[in-house]
DNA sequence: CACTACATGTCGCCC
DNA sequence: GGGCGACGTGTAGTG
């Protein structure tokens, strides 16, 4: 955290110089401001005067925040081409995007308060047991679908949406698999009916599985008069397998498991 | 703009009296600090120590940022409950939300600065060319739906949701009109499909058009297998016509267009 | 509080 | 770079 710089009631030349020399430098910018905002691009927008934080990174992403919402009410992209500039008693601040082409301008008649500052931040960001990680396991270890399952087609395009594992089951049934990470909810058995309801009407005895950590009562309610079937997923068993297997060593693994 | 308050390096003692205030009061609050994220929810994600920038806002909403891309790292939406605790050398924040029940934590071990200030602003939002726009300028000039089209009710029930524009052609042919502002995708195509998917038992004649400015190859099969008819906007045109319309004389246009 | 549909959706993946 | 599908989608409107 190298040269913080903090104003508060900065005169226009004073904000104007710290955010050049900010934006030149890549470095991270908070203002609150009493602005303007103007957006063309895709679609267009206009707010008028108003008290707003507005952010500048140094990748060229630029968001301005209402003090209500958990979206920003206008913003660019990162890549932005970010410019200054200071007009009479306005200062204003345009980022520009082409393709698509898109300008946002903000335009400033006070600025409150207004801080730069590098951060430091060289953490990754674990995204953990993502549905995609579920499924590289079960694609592992299909007798944790169900015992002797055989996977034939992963990600199979069916009524027009993509069935997470499809294959056989023991008695060489055809049968689709919908995965879920959070507990199955009626639009995860909606959704899996979709996908076997065209292959129903050639093959009615297509299974139906929904495999999630847990389900909700009208869910199960659902599952059971389109007569799918639920079974609940071991999540930590899951991440346990996910967590060895990327560590090393799946051969042990397997004896150990199965 | 009343009470700003203003804290470089504050001491985390100092820290959690600005932030309870703050939050008790529903004050707007920014801070940049070294901070690590837990997060546990619909999915769950890690983040260990570095320097980020925090918004706490007066509805609830949590959003922490690092120092690229447009999107928030973590976050809480609107109406997540914000409490502030002091453990040892480390300041927390947790943000909870029910239903679904996620939990944000944030544990700073150090705070570089805070500040807190009200945020007056009352301005509208004006959003130009929306979905809203498009279906003023058909409604106003059907003909671009097709020639002879007449429209007998906007927003009409169906199939669970709300069809977009219903009517009849040159033919007298009861008619389905859904309009998308963005290119049309499977889901596009489905939505219309439930629209008229009723209607079709008791009279299969009944057409489904689709207006977009364009349509994907997925989105184009299955509208052929559903028989939905996919036509191109010309979103220019529209917006010449809505922003001419609304700058006045429409009596004018009328004769130029048509 | 549910369900539905819009959105400058954004993002990541594949071609 | 464009096409395509998923998302912790968020958000607004309605019953």
């Amino acid at each position: 955290m190298n040269s913080p710089i903090i104003a508060s009631n900065p005169s226009f030349i004073e904000s104007k110089d710290i955010l050049s020399r900010a934006i030149s430098k890549h470095i991270f910018i908070i203002l609150v401001a009493d602005c303007k905002i103007d957006y063309v691009g895709r679609s267009s927008s206009k707010m008028s005067w108003g008290e707003r934080v507005i952010m500048l990174k140094p990748d060229g992403a630029v968001l301005i925040h209402r003090k209500t919402n958990y979206k920003a009410i206008n913003w660019q992209p990162p890549g932005a081409n970010i410019t200054v500039s200071l007009e009479r008693e306005e200062l204003n601040i345009r980022a520009d995007r082409r393709r698509p082409q898109e300008t946002l301008s903000i335009t400033c008649r006070k600025i409150i308060f207004i801080s730069s500052f590098l951060l430091k931040d060289e953490a990754s960001f674990d995204m953990l047991l993502s549905e995609a990680d579920i499924y590289k396991v079960l694609m592992l270890y299909p007798s944790l679908i169900e015992p002797e399952f055989r996977i034939s087609k992963q990600q199979k395009e069916l009524g027009g949406g993509k069935a997470d594992i499809t294959g056989f089951d023991k008695n060489g049934q055809y049968t689709v698999v919908e995965i879920k990470r959070i507990p199955a909810d009626s639009n995860s058995v909606k959704q899996l009916h979709r996908y076997i309801s065209d292959l129903r009407t050639t093959s009615p005895q297509v299974r139906g599985i929904l495999l999630a950590p847990s389900i909700n009562a009208s869910a199960k309610n659902l599952a059971r008069s389109l007569s799918i079937e639920y079974y609940s997923l071991d999540l930590k068993k899951i991440a346990d397998i996910y967590s060895k297997k990327y560590s090393s060593d799946v051969e042990r693994l397997d004896k150990h498991l199965f």
